[in-house]
DNA sequence: TTGAAAGCGCTAACAC
DNA sequence: GTGTTAGCGCTTTCAA
């Protein structure tokens, strides 16, 4: 074979032996230039990326990735839906992998996938990822995948065995248990829940910290109502919630759900926050302008991505060394007009 | 050297030719089985399907893109936002790749970004890509790149020379003059406009179907008023188109927008829909739960993704072909509550 | 500080 | 239908 047709163009793209003869240096040279390897004269390190920059020369990364065995490029797992947390975890992954000399290989899956997170991972390994990223992931149980590079799950146990795991984002507990503990201070006699899908881990978690702020007050605990996420699912569920004269202060899972409760109760005639207080959780973009403004719990999801990120690559590049200690992030309660004290 | 440590682990992966061994055939033929390609006998190919099972083998795909030149993979450039538009359109594109069996590299850039697109598409180009997709652009002038790769552009013209170039997602206009036309077909003298931000494309688009509905009923044209996409802009905007009594409707480019609008406008002792109509942009997950429920335009991302890569990868298959028609998606108008006659 | 040689795991071309 | 041979453009090892 001749070389390839080169990627759709006329000119094939130059490759260092190209840029070694221009520069007259062996191509080795060029290698180390553009892998800032030490022991190569300035001068000549000069030269190379002369000839380099003259040529338009890229490093083909095929080459380096099967030379190497390394293809300096992550994998992220995202559930497949534009919901507010993982598209904006999402963004902030891409940035640090940026920073950090990574490229991002991204594939969703939905929930009810039937290849699901083992078919995600399936194909992120056949493209030969350092690593592995699970964003927001869902319960399916276990997960029948052998993984053989580090992985980094955000707020959740892992399901399946990996040489290296990290985890990061965790705290939604404390982060729902601070809000619910928001409404008990007001005064509320009880808070109830309206939950994410009982599958998603971050959805358990915010029931848990809910549990634990009724707990240690000693509240009595209402029955779970179950939502999808979806601002639909907060409607549905807020005209059962309206219909209960008991139901004084409610955290809802994500912000969504809270804006779609809100006007179930706003058309039942319980006002909010008079009658009926809600938190959110996200702090999406919308949050602050809707009526009632809303209480919520931001999320610092950059945050969370850098030191998530920090520790994969670590344990990329060291591969026999001690995970980084992990750390939870700082609650933000974002106090609005959702809340107030119970009705006299 | 002996083969790389693989990929962390300690047992090397397996290779094409230890499932040849184990299936009792050349390695040639496993590569036609993993390849689907034709003449391959039905009792080989299951032998070497169940001998690459037990071995847990899996096409290393860096060798197989150098041997090949193509990498099976698409990189999209998006801005790095977790904005509604961007960040849906990008699941929608990542479904469509994998469907059409390519990988999806995504690279963001953000406004303001030194780098921005021609370096994003920089990054790439040197991950090898089949192709390239550029997810709502902004003008940042000429960019100095050669892109020597198919590009889909989403609604915009392109700002640098590619082999093929296909666009898709173009309709905004459209469905802009749509969104004006509704206002100005309730009764409204003349629509009011809050922009998004300049150097954005669909930011235009919107803008000149706008324009366009106005003069195509010679309504007078009020100036614009320029946000950034937030919700915070489209309150600061609301509150000096508050204080103009002559405002009657205003068409806001996206929902986030819109909703900080209708805050200002209520603030301000404006009723919304009574005293003044407000159209919103892209359908969000809460407009229909928003006080009062948003009348907007949904886009068809879905819809667009399938098109615009269908398209690309066209492109990429058949370098010689002929462009696939382009078509330009339906208008999606849903008339909610925050739209009516404008004050007697 | 630099270079020569070998080989990563696959696909392309052609022979059988 | 199937096998053989020669690279793809790098990194690695080892020698100078």
């Amino acid at each position: 074979m001749t070389r390839p047709a080169g990627r759709g163009g006329s000119s094939a793209a130059p490759r260092s032996v190209d840029v070694a003869r221009l520069a007259g240096v062996s191509q080795k040279t060029v290698s180390r230039v553009f892998n800032d390897e030490p022991y190569v004269s300035a001068d000549v390190r000069r030269r190379v990326l002369d000839a380099a920059e003259q040529l338009g020369y890229r490093l083909n990364s095929a080459a380096r990735a099967l030379a190497s065995g390394r293809t300096r490029s992550l994998g992220v797992v995202s559930l497949g839906t534009a919901l507010y947390g993982p598209a904006t975890l999402l963004v902030g992954i891409e940035r640090v992998a940026r920073d950090l000399g990574y490229a991002l290989h991204v594939v969703n899956t939905m929930e009810g996938d039937p290849a699901g997170i083992a078919g995600a991972v399936g194909s992120l390994l056949g493209q030969g990822v350092d690593g592995i990223i699970i964003s927001e992931p869902i319960d399916e149980g276990e997960v029948p995948v052998r993984v053989d590079v580090p992985v980094l799950v955000f707020g959740a146990p892992l399901p399946f065995t990996a040489p290296r795991v990290v985890t990061a984002g965790g705290g939604a507990d404390l982060m729902a248990r601070a809000a619910t503990e928001h409404l008990l201070a007001l005064g509320h006699v009880t808070v109830h829940h309206l939950a994410g899908p009982r599958r998603w881990y971050v959805a358990g978690d915010r029931l848990a910290g809910w549990r634990a702020a009724l707990a240690a007050r000693g509240a009595h605990e209402p029955p779970v109502v179950e939502g999808d996420w979806s601002a639909a699912s907060g409607y549905t569920a807020g005209r059962a919630l309206a219909a209960d004269p008991e139901v004084t202060a409610v955290f809802a899972a994500n912000d969504d759900m809270a804006i779609g409760l809100i006007r179930a109760l706003t058309e039942a005639g319980r006002r909010v926050p008079d009658d009926v207080s809600v938190v959110g959780f996200d702090d999406i973009a919308v949050a602050a302008y809707v009526t009632p403004p809303l209480t919520t719990v931001r999320q610092p999801f950059d945050a969370v991505a850098r030191e998530g990120l920090k520790h994969l690559v670590h344990a990329i590049e060291n591969p026999d060394s001690d995970p980084l200690p992990a750390s939870d992030p700082p609650v933000d309660l974002v106090v609005r007009d959702s809340t107030a004290r119970p009705p006299a």
